[in-house]
DNA sequence: TTTATATATTGCAATATTACGATAATAATT
DNA sequence: AATTATTATCGTAATATTGCAATATATAAA
């Protein structure tokens, strides 16, 4: 027990769910937003906007990569982190056509 | 540890977190999916639809309803879940002021 | 009232997530 | 090469989530 089945549920619902599950962090709402207000961003900025450790800072941003939401490019001695704006447009996308669909009979 | 640190995100990233957690739920998304396709929808038809425990499907009803997404209202014996059509656009407007915004600056 | 049916709640086990310190890895600077 | 700065990874502790059986609750039917 614990586990997510994820073999009952179609491709669509687990794609679906896991963009929705990488946003419901309020961490990871929190860098995107700041990143976006940024037009660019070095995670060490991130640790001292956000009050999170560099750790876990990190472990943030590798789920936001997992869905490619977020591009890593090395520049010197940092890394600069930059939304993926074709993905992203992709997912606003995904995530009205599910909403659309999805009420579109209701009750 | 391991308790999220909501005291230090806005209150519009933690709901806007929530809303995403809720549906980051392959189950959950199918829940809804199942609703919007009948018109109505009885939990016990869910159970069978889904390959769910009926006690599971009745945790991830509940969490539906924390963010007033499902309406429950009592039939007889069962009870007829629906979606609440205007949460639900609310919900959608809200991701997709969080897609725009977020994109708009970026690099 | 008893029985049957439908849903909710409780208690628990297994797994996942969150967070952080310590440390490794990488690259620029001295 | 040694030092410094930045990010990633590892190990671990605390908490959350998922799922289910058992049980409780509520309503309809007999």
């Amino acid at each position: 027990m614990g586990v997510t089945k994820n073999q009952i549920f179609t491709q669509e619902q687990n794609e679906l769910s896991k963009v929705f599950k990488v946003l419901g962090h309020p961490a990871r709402v929190a860098i995107l937003q700041y990143i976006s207000k940024q037009n660019a961003c070095i995670c060490n900025d991130l640790v001292n906007e956000i009050g999170l450790a560099q750790a876990t800072i990190s472990q943030h941003l590798k789920e936001l990569k997992s869905i490619g939401l977020l591009d890593g490019e090395v520049e010197g001695k940092s890394i600069c982190y930059c939304i993926n704006v074709k993905k992203w447009e992709q997912l606003q996308q995904l995530l009205n056509s599910f909403f659309n669909q999805t009420r579109i009979n209701c009750c």
